[in-house]
DNA sequence: GCTTGACCCTTACGTTACGTCATGCCCCAC
DNA sequence: GTGGGGCATGACGTAACGTAAGGGTCAAGC
């Protein structure tokens, strides 16, 4: 028979838990002392930590409080639900950051940029807000099974892997460029380490799926026809050159 | 001049909102009625949508009032450090977000496995909790720029996209594994494909990062000496088998 | 002039999961 | 018996509003 405290400290919460946990009736205190102390025993300690796993899952008290005490009786959010809907709901509060962070990230490209005044930015992030909303124009060069693919990709897409990725891109245009002026080969071992660094990027988005990269090649061909209003300029502004797509196609020829 | 509720409906928020940003001082309705009724100029919106876009920044309104009163007076947090903060703050509430998104995945799968019962599956979270508190083993076998790549890296790593690599992972080995037991050549066209494929992949690790993939073929190579107790079983059993490797190695060499 | 409905005001409680006092009893050692 | 630490209950605070509750205002229709 532990007192609160030591309990406390052994299941690594603090005494105010306890008691709240208790006043809500989520982990009643089984004994009490004739002096009304709460008095927990150590195989209590199982159950409070099915109570902190569940916490940590980010599901709030009252459900934690229905799973455990109805033992999956029948039309009752069973455990597996209840997971897979938390994965739902943290899954979309996550895409929401990740919104959140790309448009921060824009904002402060405009905002180094040449330090424009205030109120351009808060314009910036607006539409970056607005055009966060409606983008799928690029859904009619794609397959319908590579179009799944790629929502399945876009899902797990994060801001700052996008910035690293043209960051890793806008590398390798310079390097092509540089292997260009210096009239290297494709067929040389550095055009060789060029394309196959290319490859690596391009397989990146595309996964090793061929629909993707089908896809990804009639969207680049078509590029003439891209609708101007909608493309984001920073994606007009990435395009490689013509050269850079030859020369890493004789290179793949070889 | 606009009563509350017209008002509200352009800036698309709610009267309780107008409400509440008054009583904080926030945005305070700059005229009344006679009678009392707030009064707000269609130029008020400006200052308006400046507060809300800090909002959906996830800014506290605190923090929104002290940047747009105080217009940058000295060691006050400026716009572009407001950012910044706020970057790395839902950066960190990410990373949690995936945590926890990594140990329900797991949860699940113990729990698809054999409908085990429930009180092993709350260990198995228990357990993920803990390794993803202790796990840069692998460390030792990057130069400290890999290292550094791969860190930024894994700052946008998300456990569906862990799950998606997985798929496609074990999908290239069984297609790998049929190749050989046709006796398809590594030369052939389909030796080539699947050779691409493989590399597509490496690279979504890789990201073309030559000393990443140095340091990649230093762990595979080394993986005899793994400590057993810390490599999730997992990946122990994703590891492609030596054939596989040679397969692809025989193909890119052509 | 009066009612009616739409709109406005202020006040105040509810929400989440506790942290942080404040007040007062219990227990053990000196 | 007294001092100090542990415990209990009660209550307020937190963020950003939602949601009544109770009560004026305004313009239109009778």
């Amino acid at each position: 028979m532990l007192r609160i405290q030591q309990f406390a400290k052994l299941a690594n919460v603090t005494v105010r838990t306890l008691h709240h946990y208790d006043r809500l009736g989520l982990f009643p205190a089984q004994h009490r002392s004739p002096s009304g102390y709460r008095l927990y025993r150590l195989e209590d300690l199982a159950q409070l930590e099915r109570i902190l796993v569940l916490r940590y899952l980010g599901i709030p008290l009252k459900e934690i409080a229905a799973l455990l005490t109805h033992p999956s009786s029948a039309h009752q959010p069973s455990l597996a639900e209840t997971l897979d809907r938390q994965t739902t709901v943290l899954q979309e509060r996550r895409n929401g950051i990740n919104r959140v962070l790309t448009a921060i990230a824009n904002a402060r490209q405009h905002l180094n940029q040449q330090h424009q005044p205030d109120w351009e930015l808060y314009q910036s992030i607006l539409k970056e807000i607005n055009m966060q909303e409606n983008q799928d124009w690029t859904a009619k060069y794609y397959s319908p099974e590579a179009k799944e693919a790629i929502e399945q990709h876009q899902q797990q897409w994060s801001p700052d892997m996008q910035a690293r990725v043209t960051a890793d891109w806008q590398q390798i245009y310079a390097d092509v460029q540089s292997a260009l002026d210096r009239g290297v080969e494709p067929t040389s071992p550095e055009g060789q380490a060029l394309a196959d660094r290319w490859m690596a990027l391009v397989g990146g988005f595309t996964r090793g799926n061929p629909q993707v990269l089908d896809g990804l090649n009639k969207l680049y061909a078509d590029r003439a026809n891209w609708p101007a209003d909608k493309v984001k300029p920073e994606i007009q502004q990435n395009m490689p050159k013509p050269e850079y797509m030859a020369f890493v196609r004789a290179a793949r020829q070889k």
